[in-house]
DNA sequence: CCTCGTTATTTGCATTTACAAATAAATGGA
DNA sequence: TCCATTTATTTGTAAATGCAAATAACGAGG
C-alpha cells in the first residue's frame, strides 16, 4: 500500500471525523448532538419509524440508538409508540418541541453541506454523491 | 434540505462507517482493532511520530490516543521513548512484533480499497480521492 | 392451538471515547 | 535569571458505544 493519503477509507474517514466534529460543537449549545441530529433527520424524511428502521438509515448501532432515543425521549424531542400491527415493534414519532429543534438543526446543516462542497460545481457534486453511493453498495460484497 | 440520502455528510458518514464495521470484525480475529491499524499505518509511513502528530494524522482524540498506545504498548506493538531535543514530547516507534501485525493487516487493507472501489475506473478513482481531500481542506473554512 | 425458530427491542457490562483539568517542559521576554 | 505563557502529553471522569444475553411477540408447521 502506498501513502496513506491515497488510502480511500482513510480520506473518508478523516473528512466524516472533520465534519462531525465541527457540527458536533456547533449543535452543543442548542442543546443537541450529532447522533440526535441524525434521528431526528431520518424522522423528517419520514415520521414513525421502527428503531431497526432507524438503525440502518442512521447507521447507529440498535442499542446504541435505544439509549439515545431514551435520551431524546426525556428531552421530549421524540415518542415512542407500539405498533398497532406488530406488538415487538416500535414506532418513533417526532414531537412539536423535536420539530422546532429540527427547524433550527436545518440551516446549521445546509451551511455544512455548502461549506464543504464550495468550489465543487453540480456536476462534480452529482460524481462524488454518485461514488459514495456506489462505493456504499460496494461494501454488500463483503456480507452485511 | 432535500432527503437524506442527497446530504454529503449522510453519505460520508454511512459509507465510513459501513468500512470500519466490516474492517473491525476481520482484524479482530488478529487481536487488532481498526484504531491499532490506523496508528500502525501511520508509523509505518513514518516511524518516530509524536503524540500529536498521530492524533492530526489518524484523526484520533489525544487523549484517547494516548490509552490506545497504553494497550499497544502493553500488547508490544509500539514503544515511547522521550525524545531527545524536547523532553515533553514523545516519539513513538514500532516495534518488530508491531512491524509482523502491519503486515498481516496491510494484504486486509488492500482487499478493502479493492472492494470499495470495485467498478471504478482508475480516471473516477482518482477524481474521488480528489474530492475526498479537497473536502477535507474545505473545513478549513469553519475553523480547527 | 402449541411449540420452535425468527424478529424487534432492550438491558448488562466492559470498553472506548471525549472534554476538561493536571502535569511537565519549553520559550520568550522583563 | 525568573516568570508568564505556550506546547505536549497524560489523567480524571462521565458519557457513548458495541457485543452478547435477555425479553417479548410474531409466524409457520405439526
Amino acid at each position: 500500500m502506498g501513502p496513506l493519503d491515497s488510502y480511500l477509507p482513510y480520506l473518508l474517514n478523516r473528512a466524516g471525523v472533520r465534519i462531525a466534529a465541527s457540527f458536533s460543537e456547533e449543535v452543543r449549545p442548542l442543546g443537541a448532538t450529532l447522533q440526535m441530529w441524525r434521528v431526528l433527520a431520518a424522522l423528517r424524511e419520514r415520521d414513525g419509524r421502527r428503531m431497526g428502521d432507524l438503525s440502518d438509515t442512521t447507521s447507529i448501532e440498535v442499542s446504541t440508538l435505544t439509549r439515545l432515543v431514551d435520551a431524546m425521549e426525556q428531552k421530549g424531542l421524540v415518542a415512542r409508540h407500539r405498533d398497532a400491527g406488530d406488538a415487538r415493534a416500535v414506532m418513533l414519532h417526532v414531537t412539536a418541541a423535536g420539530r422546532r429543534l429540527t427547524e433550527r438543526l436545518l440551516p446549521i446543516a445546509e451551511r455544512y453541506e455548502a461549506v464543504a462542497l464550495a468550489g465543487f460545481s453540480a456536476a462534480e457534486t452529482k460524481t462524488l454523491k454518485a461514488a459514495l453511493r456506489r462505493l456504499y453498495g460496494n461494501m454488500d460484497a463483503l456480507g452485511r
